[in-house]
DNA sequence: GTAATCTTTTACCGACTGGTAAATTTTATT
DNA sequence: AATAAAATTTACCAGTCGGTAAAAGATTAC
């Protein structure tokens, strides 16, 4: 497990006093317009001129609220890495288990349809190796042990078929995250048909019949 | 479709006459290194003197062979989605509707384990947006609807249940090229318990029950 | 061996990057 | 209205970036 997390160490604006109503509209501001930047270019690919453009100010300035560009980014993974994990916690041990897993599948898809640049945020941060979250992934593996577990014990009492709960994690996620992680490519493919919703709807559709069908024994 | 690829624009060394021996040598050389550079930081965060370092020459010599940074980027993606749609090609509509696309899992999954590096650097390409390999896309989504029609029409004959093709691929790329691109996470979670192939049996063994148990009738 | 070609090094440049100092302007408090 | 604090701008800087010029050094062809 990990520390208590240290509050993101910002700019003088907000080193001990309480925040101002500039200081939280700014904040906001920044942190929005940061989150676009980073999730289309990465961390290294984003700069702090673009970042302060899209939010309408100054370098100086955003820097003003932000002491530096890893900062920013630290603190959108912190924000971004609690709601991502919501839907695994609420996967519960004493619900029907085709159900529970239908409703995280779900979740998790409403997740990357709603938040994609969270999603690619995130993403940018693994495929560079996780440089920056070592620690918030170990909380993470925690969590994923102990719904493992509850998985695993549906699968004993013939609930669901057998095998390796981990690699059906990492399924559900993979194909759930890839229509905002590779959304350039699945538009592509799909071309300009069904550009709207329906496009979710499909992908609901056929994840859910893969993964009940799948796992149910 | 796309034009019938331009020859990549290199330097003075290969312009026009054909390649010595040296330039063969210190044109692979600089390509793998650059492989692993692209793969780790993605094409803003890397460097051409990173690369330069890596390949064992002076940043100056290895513009003498390749131009400009992007010119040592786009041969890196010509060469790899070449060999990446390889296992696409090769699904057959005469074979056996399920051993096929046991066949395409199996080879996607060691494209993931023994080309990790390819993967992360076509991952990078797309989480930006695909900003330099449009044209080449359009090429996928020609062959995927090829091979999608074929699926269907084993889907229609009864081998298969009724299912989206398209997404049936979008499943299998999310599911098998992860364990490449997010093998930081992967790592963490399954901890190191089986760090070796087992890791990559275990998945074989996984996806192969899911797809099978989830498509077949 | 020598001339022509190919390869490598040295020295550099202009643009951009993350970040700072300090003066100025705006806002909140009384 | 005065003043203290907060917010913003202007001007700047040192390091890094992708890339070039030109000369020196190494190979190759004859």
């Amino acid at each position: 497990m990990s520390k208590p997390k240290p509050q993101a160490q910002q700019s003088r604006a907000s080193e001990t006093r309480k925040r101002t109503r500039i200081q939280q509209e700014k904040e906001d501001l920044i942190l929005e317009a940061a989150l676009d930047v980073f999730a289309n270019h990465g961390f290294r690919g984003a700069t702090i001129d673009q970042i302060a453009d899209q939010a309408g100010l100054s370098k100086p300035n955003l820097l003003y609220y932000f002491k530096s560009k890893e900062t920013i980014h630290r603190q959108l993974l912190d924000r971004l890495l609690d709601n991502w994990l919501q839907p695994l916690r609420e996967l519960k041990a004493d619900g029907d288990p085709v159900s529970e897993i239908k409703s995280y599948i779900r979740r998790k898809l409403e997740l990357a349809r709603d938040y994609p640049r969270e999603s690619r945020l995130f993403a940018n941060e693994i495929l560079q190796g996780a440089p920056r979250i070592d620690e918030e992934l170990s909380d993470l593996k925690v969590l994923v042990d102990e719904k493992a577990k509850i998985i695993r014990s549906w699968s004993e009492a013939g609930y669901l078929k057998k095998f390796d709960p981990h690699h059906m994690f990492f399924a559900i996620w993979a194909t759930t995250q890839h229509y905002a992680d590779f959304d350039a490519q699945v538009q592509v493919v799909l071309g300009n048909v069904g550009q709207g919703d329906g496009r979710f709807e499909d992908a609901a559709r056929f994840l859910d019949q893969l993964f009940v069908e799948g796992l149910a024994p």
